[in-house]
DNA sequence: CCCCATTACGTAGCACGTAACAATG
DNA sequence: CATTGTTACGTGCTACGTAATGGGG
């Protein structure tokens, strides 16, 4: 058994098990990925892949065992050689996350600008996706961090850290009924239409109410980019409804900002990474400028617990002195 | 990077950095393995090992984790070919069990007989040693499993399954004053020298007494083997404390037994194994075959189970019916 | 008929063994 | 001086690339 044999199944079943794509991708020819799987196949006499005439059609179920370990053995070799890279130039090295549109455009920058200053040899890596498709990349191990908009614990593989709350604020246009309104209410925002991010990408608006009824809100528009839904906002499609940390006063002055705080509940922003990370210096220092109380103290305590539960006590108590 | 380069420096590490010696268990040149592990460390740009002239002195800070993940990459590589093999040929393969030496001889011979029955082709491989012995080898991987007479949770990478509840007995010789006994009190033993399990190797005999005060026995010699126990006891050494189950009716018919089982609290036998492990069909029917009561998908179940917690309610549920 | 996996074959690289060397205690 | 790790060197294996072959949809 080889480690290049378990890369090969791996990407060829990340390529949907076509063979010509994964020899492409990894800048090799296909007959030797064909070979290297078929002579692992042969060491182990167990077929990976079904194969219907010259076609790998899918994967057996031996293959799927095989697979998952597989891509526990690429993963702890990855990390070999982050561990390498961490004592051999601390200073050096790749940093990739994965999260929303919102974070990338008006929180990370900043931190970022940090992180290049001091680590300018640390190559940064952002990839954009919906709540769900960062979970994936980060338990892929595609991506170091995972930062969600919001508490995510359907993704075992994740440790997941909790950061800090926002809120939403409401945006209208100068011109807007509400633009001079004091104190928002609800009622207010049910007489318009609204525009806000995509139900599913972040969790439908989740409404602050004591009685049960449920919300009777019009979204007449909605999407996953911040900037699109000011855009509209701006057209007059109607009230934005977007976070706080989204309202940029100096860019964005040509609409009214009004809290809305006390409409909704607060959503908490969370950031996490896989099991079994290593985690560099660097890599510690970016959570903490975004978290501070993720200290790397902290952030050490909960992956050595293991137990969810153990870990949600931790934060309770690191919280509470940030609030 | 080279999985026989990390299966050297984890031989190496494990010869105690004696490059020669793991050279020899592993028949090959010793020149060879330290090639590659400079190969290696050159790939990386860390030592793994420090050297001082000539000779490996230690293992370096990186090289303590690098072998950390080592490690668990040929466990995964191990556990791919158990998992070819099941699916190749589930009725052939290798169970190895760490145990003490009273599940051995008294305990384990009817069911490994039913094992070989059942599949001829697994070669069965028992080592013995203390519960801390036990509890290493199974965590290092070396064996499937550890059966512990009592309850351990000092070793987290295990996932240890309670099995039976075990009381002691007592043995004298016939002409020994204890011998006519009805129901034996603790003042009894106090009278006489003990002979028992060696303390450390199982724990102090664990005395079931309401009043706090401390047991004053008279262990007049310990030993690990119950048959050693049994021999002292009958040259008159003075009077054995073993487990219930060890006294065999048909050999020990020259000594006397008596219950003891009110004067101790009684212990609980464990089996158990590494996290991660992959079960094969016939490991799963020996320890069903061994405690009844862990069934496949309870076993399953408890490995699906990240926290000791969760676990325990587990087993205590399934326990129950079983009392 | 195109796409794709397998087979065939040649080559370059490398892992491994033998032998000589160096350093340590 | 014995033990142990490193360097030097030769060889056989094998991974990989190119080219040709064969099956499926």
């Amino acid at each position: 058994m080889k480690l290049q044999q378990l890369r090969y199944i791996w990407e060829v079943k990340k390529h949907d098990l076509n063979v010509s794509a994964t020899a492409a991708h990894l800048y090799t020819s296909q007959p030797g990925i064909s070979k290297q799987i078929r002579l692992l196949e042969d060491e182990l006499g167990v077929e990976i892949f079904a194969r219907s005439g010259k076609h790998l059609t899918r994967v057996t179920s031996a293959g799927e065992v095989i697979l998952e370990r597989a891509g526990e053995i690429l993963r702890q070799v990855a990390s070999i050689k982050q561990i390498a890279d961490e004592y051999s130039n601390d200073a050096s090295g790749r940093l990739s996350i994965a999260t929303t549109y919102t974070q990338v455009r008006y929180v990370l920058p900043k931190i970022l600008s940090t992180i290049r200053e001091r680590y300018p040899d640390v190559s940064l890596h952002i990839r954009q996706g919906t709540t769900e498709e960062i979970g994936e990349l980060a338990t892929a191990g595609e991506v170091d961090f995972a930062i969600t908009p919001e508490v995510v614990d359907r993704f075992p593989e994740l440790i997941m850290m909790p950061c800090y709350e926002w809120n939403r604020c409401v945006v209208v246009r100068p011109d807007h009924p509400l633009a001079s309104t004091k104190r928002l209410a609800f009622e207010d925002l049910e007489r318009y239409p609204l525009v806000t991010y995509d139900a599913g990408f972040r969790e439908r608006l989740p409404v602050d109410s004591d009685d049960e009824t449920p919300p009777d809100l019009n979204i007449a528009m909605s999407a996953v980019d911040t900037d699109v839904i000011k855009t509209y906002v701006r057209l007059g499609f109607g009230v934005g409804v977007i976070a706080t940390m989204a309202y940029d006063p100096g860019n964005d002055d040509d609409l009214v900002a009004l809290d809305a705080s006390h409409l909704f509940t607060p959503s908490t922003t969370c950031i996490g990474c896989r099991k079994g990370t290593f985690l560099r210096k660097f890599m510690l220092e970016f959570v903490e400028l975004f978290a501070p109380h993720l200290t790397a103290a902290v952030v050490r305590q909960a992956f050595a617990t293991s137990q969810a539960r153990e870990r949600d006590e931790l934060f309770r108590d690191v919280l509470l002195p940030h609030r």
